[in-house]
DNA sequence: TTGCGTTCGTTGGGTCCCAAACGATAGTAT
DNA sequence: ATACTATCGTTTGGGACCCAACGAACGCAA
């Protein structure tokens, strides 16, 4: 375990992309608040992969579809899909999963035999039931180096930038369907 | 194209998650703060990727690969793997793929064959010098919402929040090696 | 009732993603 | 020289992800 030669390349290589476009015309802070963003989603969802999920043998999105079930109730797949920020195809993938895990269900009415309505088994309610507490345990362990009012103008500061980007998608919607 | 017969689900699903975990000893302000966080990538990721990285035929992991090689200069695969932010295997497909487009190149030096040298080709760099102009704009374009005193806030607490997360995992660290 | 367009969830193909195991290479201590 | 050990990038296996194409089921009009 011999330290590197060279010390380690700057983490976030801002200075370096600095001078690189420096000759183009280019908003710095919009590259600076959208490099920054992925930097840290990375790393929450790492964090929460590995000391939570993992030992649930879940993954971060069957965790979403699970929690969105937990906390709205059965839904058909296309709603399912749209709540947890996948498209429907991802979706089939997932619920296989969840399914082969006996951890939810799905039932096609008889009323509309296209549908296919999916909720949570008990085994599935039980297992949210001992990983939210812990879920939620490591979300306030990472933002707890946040004041009270920082958090809350993070908070609206990205509610403010999702119904932006919303805006500019107007007409070509992401349909997620 | 008939009206949907119900009004669609709360795009959140916040005040049904609020109800849902009363009973429960939750700390909703990290979880809104989490879960916003999420929604925020996934719509900023999918705009960039429909607008602009769709029409080079570029996935979002391959463009971030590019840039760190344009930026940052030609570089062996385990720094360059970590300035992405990915795996070193994750990122052995990814170079596969760029390489199968001929955007990058990989040489292994006669001095330690181990190591693989990754740098741009000159399409590569051609490429990135079409692109990034137009990632740039749709950049800005997202984040025009935010005045200059709330961006750079939002910039800060992004920075505040990852040396946080940082600093949880410590000696269980993270290395993408 | 027989078409015909629409709306479902699923499938297939290509890519990405991680953790763990692996083979090749290099360094080091006998 | 010869092991031992550490360090590379790659491979493997399970899963996630999108898009586009699809078949089944539905609804409505001719």
């Amino acid at each position: 375990m011999t330290p590197p030669p060279v010390p380690p390349l700057l983490p976030t290589g801002e200075e370096a992309a600095r001078k690189r476009v420096g000759d183009l015309d280019v908003d710095l802070p919009s590259m600076a608040a959208v490099s920054n963003l992925f930097r840290v989603v990375n790393a929450v969802r790492n964090y929460l992969e590995r000391n939570v999920l993992r030992d649930y043998n879940l993954t971060f999105s069957g965790f979403t579809t699970l929690w969105v079930l937990w906390v709205m109730g059965s839904m058909e797949t296309r709603h399912l899909a749209a709540e947890a920020a996948v498209t429907k195809g991802t979706l089939t993938g997932i619920l296989k999963t969840l399914e082969d895990r006996d951890l939810v269900e799905r039932v096609t009415p008889e009323t509309d035999r296209r549908l296919t309505l999916v909720h949570l088994t008990r085994k599935g309610e039980r297992r949210m039931r001992q990983i939210y507490p812990r879920f939620n345990a490591a979300e306030r362990e990472m933002t707890a180096a946040l004041d009270q009012q920082e958090r809350d103008e993070f908070v609206a500061t990205l509610r403010h930038l999702l119904s932006a980007i919303e805006g500019l998608e107007q007409g070509q919607a992401v349909n997620y369907g």
